[in-house]
DNA sequence: AACGAAAGTCAACATGCGTTGGCAAACGGG
DNA sequence: CCCGTTTGCCAACGCATGTTGACTTTCGTT
């Protein structure tokens, strides 16, 4: 991707605080640039100097948009994210849809999904795990609990440990065979683990 | 833990490299801190001179001892681990099996197991998640292809990403509520997907 | 055309890191 | 008792990092 010098417009005058309205294109590049950064290293191995190489400006850019490395990151980790819609879908089928929605999401990009984004920053960091925590229950504990699963928060834990999982060893250590199997291939193999996830009988309180 | 300052006792002569032989006992200090802080914060958070302190040492000694901090890594990330005994367990309870065996050991002290070790610092270094990838193969993928299981890579790699979801999620991201349940709890929950993944027919290829 | 603020660059600071070499104490054989 | 090896500590180097402030350029407004 080459240095997209890109003329910023110098914006409209939006509603931003006093403290400081820049350019609003630039500040998009930049976030572009240090989420596929931070979801592709880490947060460590994600330096400032590299977020402004690749949004080919220079470094203290980024620290006059976003005031720090920490700061920069919390900017890049706050994005919309749409839950699973799976209450239109037959309850035999939940599980493989369920599986089908972020296999489908990180088949795109997985650099580009919040969650892969999340879990491999949170690794490194207990302030994002909590972070994690949160966008794992707005976006699987909720869908669950609307739909009055009983135990709705242990299955959810489940289900989570296991999309975790997947996409830890497939995207990111890239493990074999998993990383190479079709999406087909995958959501197969786990649809039904997950569907009985839904619906097994729980033991135990 | 108070700075053990320990008499090293010279140690035996033993059968060591000519290059440099050293006592025998700040090694194992080294290595036991070493591997301690290295699965508690991962490659990078993980300083020398904060396992030199934790050893109660100067941080040259450890380079004395170990070269780099690549090679105190690599001398950190060896070590016998045995894997499951699941030949010796009726097929029916084969998937309990292999659950409890890992939940019982990371229940005593999951930075000290070998996998959780791996696991959170391949995340941040390609060469790692390697070795975790050869040590995964051994530890799980052998067992099922010793026992003659069709398909035994798929099947390996579709329970091995729900281990390590789970590792991951309950041990180092400590998500609720999966880190608050006990271990039998986890075991029932995870048994019986596990046990599936190894039974259930495979479709596609 | 001139002004001034916004947008961006450049050089430098302070810090913490991995790493190195030199120097002091402990130990053991002659 | 002395001396060489081993074991350890101290101070420092070189480097990359996050961060800062002064300087230049762009560009809309008057």
């Amino acid at each position: 991707m080459p240095s997209r010098a890109s003329r910023p417009t110098a914006a409209s005058p939006d509603a931003l605080g006093v403290g400081g309205p820049r350019s609003e294109g630039t500040r998009r590049t930049i976030l572009d640039a240090a989420r596929a950064l931070f979801a592709a290293r880490g947060y460590e191995q994600t330096t400032i100097r590299a977020v402004a190489g690749q949004a080919g400006i220079d470094a203290s850019m980024v620290m006059r948009y976003f005031g720090s490395k920490a700061g920069l990151f919390a900017a890049a980790a706050t994005r919309d994210l749409d839950p699973p819609d799976i209450a239109g879908v037959p309850a035999r089928g939940r599980g493989e849809a369920l599986v089908r929605h972020f296999v489908n999401r990180w088949e795109v990009d997985p650099s580009e999904d919040m969650l892969v984004f999340l879990l491999r920053t949170a690794v490194t960091d207990g302030s994002v795990a909590e972070q994690l925590q949160t966008t794992f229950d707005r976006i699987v504990v909720g869908p669950l609990t609307a739909l009055d699963y009983p135990d709705a928060e242990r299955r959810a834990a489940l289900i989570g440990s296991q999309l975790m999982g997947l996409a830890l060893c497939r995207y990111i250590l890239q493990l074999q065979p998993l990383a190479s199997l079709s999406g087909d291939e995958i959501v197969a193999g786990l649809a039904p683990a997950i569907q009985r996830y839904l619906t097994q009988p729980m033991t135990g309180a």
